[in-house]
DNA sequence: AATGAGCGG
């Protein structure tokens, strides 16, 4: 019989309590007499050296600042095409009224047959209309002019006025149980329990839409601090997306 | 504790 002794010298208050409990267990076979404490005639006292490297030393330091692509990422730098702010073109504030100001004056100053700037690929067998406009898509209802998509819904962006985050859900909680919870304080327009991709776990919040803002904020009033699946709900305002 | 997925460059 041998019996292994493991000694944690680091952190050793946070060994978990069922293990440091483990110490109280009574001895048996040879050593069953032994008073308390390893008997080097039974017992083989092993420590185990475990070698940590931290990462704040200057080498480390030294190699991320000679990486100027880490560098860029870090600092997430982009450059808007429309006023050059540090956000993504299709996200400036300015995209609605001057980035299409500013394609006009461009189509301006490319004549037809003015090769010079932006050489369109000649694919062959393309369809002609794909290049139009610089190559960029224009989806179906825009095509032929502006005047044509005149029926369509001209909602451009979700309404993210009357929407709630719900979190401190069981992780067992689905879309089906959050519609039953909400549909009592109004219309509901979209769902969303964020999920892991991957794995399809829970991960404990979700989005409500509402229609309407004011039954939104009812059920911020009703539903926080509400007790469910034996925890407590919390029910805020969501904010938009990508918010830091 | 926690703010969604993706597109672009």
């Amino acid at each position: 019989m041998v019996m292994i002794i493991k000694t944690y010298r680091i952190e050793r208050r946070k060994v978990p309590k069922s293990i440091a409990r483990r110490k109280n267990w009574r001895k048996f076979g040879s050593a069953e007499k032994d008073p308390p404490g390893p008997n080097p005639a039974n017992t083989i006292v092993q420590v185990e050296e475990i070698l940590m490297q931290f990462v704040q030393n200057d080498e480390v330091k030294e190699e991320k600042e000679e990486d100027p692509l880490a560098k860029l990422k870090a600092t997430k730098m982009v450059s808007c095409r429309i006023c050059k702010g540090d956000h993504w073109t299709t996200k400036c504030p300015y995209k609605d009224t001057l980035g299409p100001i500013q394609e006009k004056l461009q189509d301006g100053d490319k004549p037809a047959g003015e090769a010079g700037a932006v050489p369109t690929p000649a694919i062959p067998g393309a369809p002609a209309q794909a290049n139009k406009a610089g190559g960029k898509y224009v989806p179906p209802s825009l095509r032929d002019g502006p005047s044509k998509g005149k029926g369509e819904t001209m909602q451009s962006k979700r309404d993210e006025s009357a929407t709630i985050r719900v979190t401190n859900l069981s992780e067992d909680t689905r879309e089906s149980d959050l519609q039953e919870l909400f549909r009592p304080f109004g219309p509901i327009q979209r769902i969303y329990l964020a999920k892991d991709k991957n794995t399809g776990q829970s991960k404990g919040f979700a989005f409500i839409n509402f229609h309407r803002r004011e039954d939104a904020a009812r059920a911020i009033a009703g539903v926080s601090g509400f007790g469910y699946d034996h925890l407590i709900l919390n029910v805020e305002w969501a904010k938009p997306s990508g918010t830091t």
